[in-house]
DNA sequence: TCATGGCAGCAGCCCACCTTATGTCCAGAT
DNA sequence: ATCTGGACATAAGGTGGGCTGCTGCCATGA
């Protein structure tokens, strides 16, 4: 079968012009590169060159074959490059942090199409509150942090929202069957209301002050989210939670939409100064999506 | 080393994202298969898929060297293509008439090429005169013709020009020292003339003609040049012969050029049914020139 | 717990390809 | 004419690259 050595000899032959000199170009020995050229004359069924007593000349169509032949090599020294270029890529760690609920939700198929482009980068990954996360990346302790709403800039990338959902026990007269599951937030706040932080700083307190809303009536401020859904389903109140909080097991809790929509859109950052290979991969493989 | 064989594999296990399949698609085993991208991924350095359980995908740089490997492979089918396309070229033959002059000066070094590009193609020329070779065309014993002042049409092309000159012995008077060599046609038709045809029908008696000039005083009508040489250096007279039809040895002759430069053209022109690819191929190599 | 699918590793074998050595052809020089 | 040198082809022989067959490993699913 060819080999791509047999390639780089014609090649050779055809820019030098000679076997011999060609032959020792590539380092082979005479023989072996008039073996190489008649092995490919041989398979491909077509003369590649004619031999004169002078010089070794393509022919019209080993000319063509030739080109081709050109475009092979260019593309194996390509990948010679591709490789030389990803040195340095191919090991590295990631030092990230991220919150737990975003940490549990669209983190993980990120993560793992990540450790399929780049198996060699370690992402090491660590839960905190979003001011933690703050303070990890001023100090330079992560490279990328998870936040909610991050400002717009060069190094950052939105990777996803959040719709707030008004959750509230089954039952109540928000989730009556004939109507949709769809809640205004003016609606909510006279409510009965559990607020739940969940450790972030995008709280619903500040969402219902954003629509210039006010609580009528504050029963508890707690800080799980969990905690908030057992304090629903036993009647307290309703609250206001990010939708990706939303325990597996809704039992006792109706899910309404609100009205109109807001969402919590949480995005990476990166620490100015964590601008390595690694760093840079993982952002351009966000970067499309 | 590197074969295509491996790099056929990785792209079918990038098609396939399973080595496995990728093995039988290319004729391998499973673990032939597997050692080649192996292989490869230690030739390079570079881990080019993650081997999942579920299934085999590239990495980063995997990918960006699988299209570069794709490039390879295209290049490899261009030339399949190529060689087939040239099946039919690389044998024939190519039968051709010429008259002596040109068979002897411009047409030898045109064949040398042709017959490096095409060594297959065997070209039989035949020497005739130029009715002849009109004739042979017409009658398609010959593919392909050399005429003088051929007609611009599809199947001709132009190979070159050849300008008439004076022919007068050493220490005529045209020919003195002082003067260039040059001398003006009406000048010369006055002489006493060697009217010489070479067995072509563009004859200088024509040349003259077209010029709206007139032969005062025609000595001789010869056949052959060198009849016609002979004669001038006899000093019976002046003659006006086409350049290329010149002796090596000029030893007693004059060369004038002629003050209004007149040329005679030749050209190949071909059969119209000759329409091979042998014939085509040899047009293709002059079309350029 | 076993069966299945998918990949890696090992041993062995074989032939493809390279080298060494020699032959051939031609051109230019003596 | 003979010799010599350059350039390519050919013959023969050795070897190592790469394929096969088999086994092992691991994860998943019944």
């Amino acid at each position: 079968m060819m080999n791509l050595m047999h390639w780089r000899t014609v090649v050779a032959v055809a820019d030098y012009g000679n076997i011999t000199r060609a032959a020792e170009r590539v380092g082979l020995t005479q023989s072996g590169a008039s073996q190489a050229i008649a092995l490919l004359e041989e398979l491909l069924g077509v003369q590649l060159f004619t031999r004169d007593r002078r010089q070794t000349v393509p022919t019209a169509v080993g000319f063509q074959i030739i080109e081709q032949a050109r475009v092979m090599l260019s593309a194996l020294e390509t990948i010679r490059t591709v490789v030389d270029e990803s040195r340095g890529l191919e090991r590295g760690t990631i030092r990230m942090a991220c919150f737990p609920v975003v940490l549990a939700t669209i983190l993980p198929p990120i993560l793992r199409r990540f450790k399929q482009s780049h198996p060699g980068i370690d992402v090491i990954t660590l839960e905190a509150s979003d001011e933690e996360i703050d303070a990890l990346i001023a100090a330079g302790q992560v490279d990328i942090g998870m936040v909610v709403n991050p400002p717009a800039s060069r190094n950052s990338v939105l990777l996803g929202r959040d719709p707030w959902v008004a959750v509230v026990p089954n039952g109540h007269r928000f989730a009556r069957p004939a109507r949709r599951d769809v809640v205004a937030l003016s609606e909510l706040v006279a409510e009965p209301f559990i607020l739940a932080t969940g450790g972030c700083r995008a709280t619903a307190e500040k969402v219902i002050a954003e629509q210039r809303l006010k609580l009528d009536d504050l029963r508890v401020s707690v800080r799980d989210w969990s905690s908030a859904f057992a304090l629903v389903r036993e009647g307290v109140g309703v609250t206001l939670v990010p939708e990706l909080t939303l325990p597996d097991n809704r039992q006792g809790l109706r899910i309404l939409e609100l009205a109109e929509p807001v969402h919590r859109r949480f995005g990476l950052v990166s620490h100015t100064k964590a601008n390595t290979k690694a760093v840079r991969a993982f952002f351009d493989m966000l970067q499309p999506a």
